[in-house]
DNA sequence: CTATCTGCAAACGTTTTGCAGATGT
DNA sequence: ACATCTGCAAAACGTTTGCAGATAG
């Protein structure tokens, strides 16, 4: 196969497919502890970044820019609240892939996509 | 009209229209500056917080995640490199405004959405 | 007169970086 | 041996907050 994960990067991989939400690089730093795989939060960040180059973990933002990681396969979007800040999940993406390819420009290859839906949510309606 | 935007928030809406990029906070800072018209960091946060609550305002975030602002309408979406970091602009949005309120939940009101690509460009095809 | 808004500087939380030592090939 | 990876602590970054004074209604 393509891709050889370090050690280090499996331990994080199978953390993220283990937990059924996304995971900010903090909760992945804990919960790796929590399992005496300890390793050091700088050493999560940079395998995060090599899992995202190897196409096997995305990343959204949340609205107060910190990160949240989870598994390429799982294709879960949001709907995120503007008042109150919460998320609701998307139950079914939009965006079909065939879509994507068709409108990338020449030689751009996607890996993976975010949808953030935002406005307000039942109870901070205006 | 619903909506009463303030002296600062005219002032920052017209420089987002202005210009042909999305801005980040401290780049409407500068150029506020720049135009005399200029206004506390912490006021442009503040403002930029309520013009996205009124709808004016769309945001999205960077993988550095740096957020950058632009005016609701300008209904422009990217294509990330995870490599270089480089943005294209994705030609058209595949995702329909009816689609959205379809999937929404009960009782959310969509105001605007982001969708970003990531993958990797022409030039950093491994 | 009260409520809201502002500037400033300090504080915040997340992520990145420098470096010296460990690990792997 | 050499390149890569790691932990640690410090630094950087963008953003937010506390507060006292200004402004608006």
């Amino acid at each position: 196969m393509a891709k050889s994960l370090s050690a280090r990067q499996q331990q994080i991989l199978t953390i993220l497919e283990s937990s059924k939400d996304e995971l900010s690089g903090q909760a992945l730093h804990s919960l790796l502890k929590a399992q005496s795989q300890s390793m050091g939060l700088a050493t999560v960040y940079r395998n995060l970044h090599l899992l995202q180059q190897k196409g096997e973990v995305r990343c959204r933002h949340l609205p107060s820019g910190e990160a949240l990681y989870a598994p390429l396969a799982r294709d879960v979007h949001h709907l995120t609240c503007l008042e109150c800040g919460k998320s609701l999940p998307l139950p079914k993406c939009p965006v079909e892939r065939d879509d994507l390819q068709l409108h990338s420009p020449e030689g751009f290859t996607p890996l993976f996509h975010t949808l953030e839906v935002f406005g307000h949510c039942i109870k901070c309606r205006p």
